[in-house]
RNA sequence: GGCGGCGUAGCCAAGCGGUAAGGCAAGGGACUGCAAAUCCCUCAUUCAGCGGUUCAAAUCCGCUCGCCGCCUCCA
């Protein structure tokens, strides 16, 4: 039974969707007015661990939706900044968001719908709450009315008079109450607008989630998540927009995972204490990356640094070298040095019950922790437990037992795949010139039958420098290629 | 001022009332021609501090100290 916690209810609450199958999930997206940053990755790679989970774990199929805002004042002054028109940064931010996620190896969303494709809709939505007197206008603006609304601040426990004594709210004359928002923005002169009953403008922020959410997934949606800066006012503003009118909820389960941090202050653009996502894609694998976030429980802070990853990447080395150990025991790359006549095992039939029994056990362990609040931490723990496991048996199992060892690669990579860890390396065809490299290994294999071992050695580090490692086991020598792991 | 979170070994980090997971680093030993990898052993009587509840507390309650987030744009 899988349990989340729920903004909501500050609660962790058992889960299930409410029609059937299907889980229906948005998942607030990017706004495209530069490049992503390394902290907004977190909810991207969260989520659609969670959903890969989801899907292969507990049998539900999800509709996930993502959204691209692609109007909203970052953008017209990024505009403004690099000397263009809306449309060309929202095109080029948006490549690039695309190729960032494949690079990231995160599924893609069902639906990735546009707020600019969905002006008309929000236009209604901000008529309906106009009749409902739910909001009104002011000089071509309008803008919603928060003391109606007699729910608003449920979901961040806030509520209109705390608003009011906030002293960060701007007083904007034009509104009745300062906590009310905008929910269509008459345009100024040169900025991109839409015709609506109001005049020229455009949508404030918060609409066009409400929008398409229910656009594709209908008035109540199981999950709604994001970064927890979004509880209030993007998250609690949906709200209020959306129930006003349907009356339900807008959201069963309100996810909301912690911010990057760096140095332990927040990663934030405005603080200019950011590191772009590409960049450390260009020194870290994706697979780190993804090991780096999963490692820390999603609804606490993290803190990014350069070692942080370091040390993920080699967590993850340890676990692929046991994957690449068995996979070369077991098929042909494995260049083998002399004839491995299997001897009568010393290793009982037990021990390899007692192995087997183990895995499966470990693979309980791994679904009670996905299943507590996602605890990816935990259930990545369970993993390496089984990697020690492996290796300890590998290390003293022969014969016919060794093929147990066929079971943990495979319960490996089956508990990787939600969380994208530990695929199998892209198999790269084989080339010429890993044709060559077998020659090079068998002269060098030759050379140490001879004791030759200084050519050797040098063969072995010069392959090194171009990133090919060899390890000379008592099986044989096997290749470790560092540049096809950091491609996948 | 309002709302919320965090403080666990040298570092990262689980734990959700039953007696401290996992990773990184470190030290000793084994294997190896040398590497690499791996195996064996060691590494928190204790969970910021002080009280309380309980047969039992890192876990619940209260207070204190320290750090952080939201209340304006943010994932």
């Amino acid at each position: 039974m899988l349990k989340l916690y729920n903004t909501l209810t500050r609660k962790v609450e058992p889960f299930q969707p409410q029609d059937g199958n299907t889980v229906k999930m948005y998942v607030c997206g990017p706004t495209v007015y530069d490049y992503l940053h390394i902290g907004n990755l977190r909810p991207l790679i969260v989520y659609n661990a969670l959903r890969r989970y989801m899907e292969l774990f507990k049998g539900w199929q999800v509709i996930y939706v993502q959204n691209i805002t692609d109007i909203d004042d970052k953008i017209i002054d990024r505009a403004i900044a690099e000397g263009q028109d809306t449309l060309s940064i929202t095109a080029k931010y948006t490549d690039a968001y695309f190729k960032l996620l494949a690079a990231l190896d995160l599924s893609p969303a069902d639906h990735n719908p546009r707020a600019t494709d969905y002006v008309a809709e929000m236009i209604k939505l901000i008529a309906t709450l106009l009749d409902k007197g739910y909001a009104y206008e002011q000089d071509g603006s309008v803008y919603f009315r928060v003391t109606k609304f007699a729910q608003y601040g449920k979901l961040s426990r806030r509520s209109v008079e705390d608003l009011q004594q906030g002293v960060r709210i701007a007083v904007n004359e034009q509104k009745e109450h300062p906590a009310d928002f905008t929910l269509w923005k008459a345009s100024k002169a040169g900025e991109p607008k839409w015709d609506s009953p109001w005049g020229a403008g455009r949508p404030g922020w918060h609409s066009e989630c409400v929008v398409m959410a229910q656009k594709f997934l209908g008035e109540t949606i199981d999950i709604h998540a994001g970064g927890n800066d979004l509880i209030f006012p993007h998250h609690e503003n949906e709200i209020s927009q959306a129930e006003a009118v349907t009356g339900k909820p807008l959201a069963r389960f309100w996810l909301h995972n912690g911010m990057l941090t760096i140095k332990g202050t927040e990663m934030h653009k405005s603080h200019g204490n950011f590191v772009y996502a590409h960049q450390v894609l260009e020194r870290f694998t994706a697979e780190t990356i993804r090991y780096f976030y999963l490692t820390r429980h999603y609804r606490k802070p993290l803190d990014y640094s350069e070692e942080a990853l370091e040390e993920a990447e080699k967590a993850v080395w340890r676990v692929k070298n046991l994957l690449n150990d068995i996979e070369a025991e077991f098929s042909s790359s494995l260049i083998t040095t002399q004839d491995q006549t299997p001897d009568k095992s010393d290793c009982t039939n037990s021990d390899r019950d007692d192995f087997l029994q183990r895995l499966s056990h470990l693979k309980q362990q791994y679904i009670a922790a996905m299943d507590n609040d996602f605890g990816t931490v935990d259930g990545i723990a369970a993993v390496q437990e089984i990697v020690k496991e492996a290796h300890r048996f590998r290390s003293r199992a022969t014969g016919d037992d060794r093929n147990a060892l066929k079971e943990a690669l495979v319960l490996i990579r089956d508990l990787g795949l939600p969380l994208g860890l530990f695929k199998r390396q892209a198999q790269t065809e084989r080339s010429r010139e890993e044709e060559l490299l077998r020659l090079l290994i068998d002269l060098r294999q030759r050379l140490r039958a001879k004791q030759d071992f200084a050519l050797g050695d040098k063969i072995r580090q010069d392959l090194a420098q171009l990133g090919i490692i060899l390890k000379d086991t008592p099986q044989g020598t096997t290749i470790v290629s560092k540049q096809i792991d950091q491609s996948n």
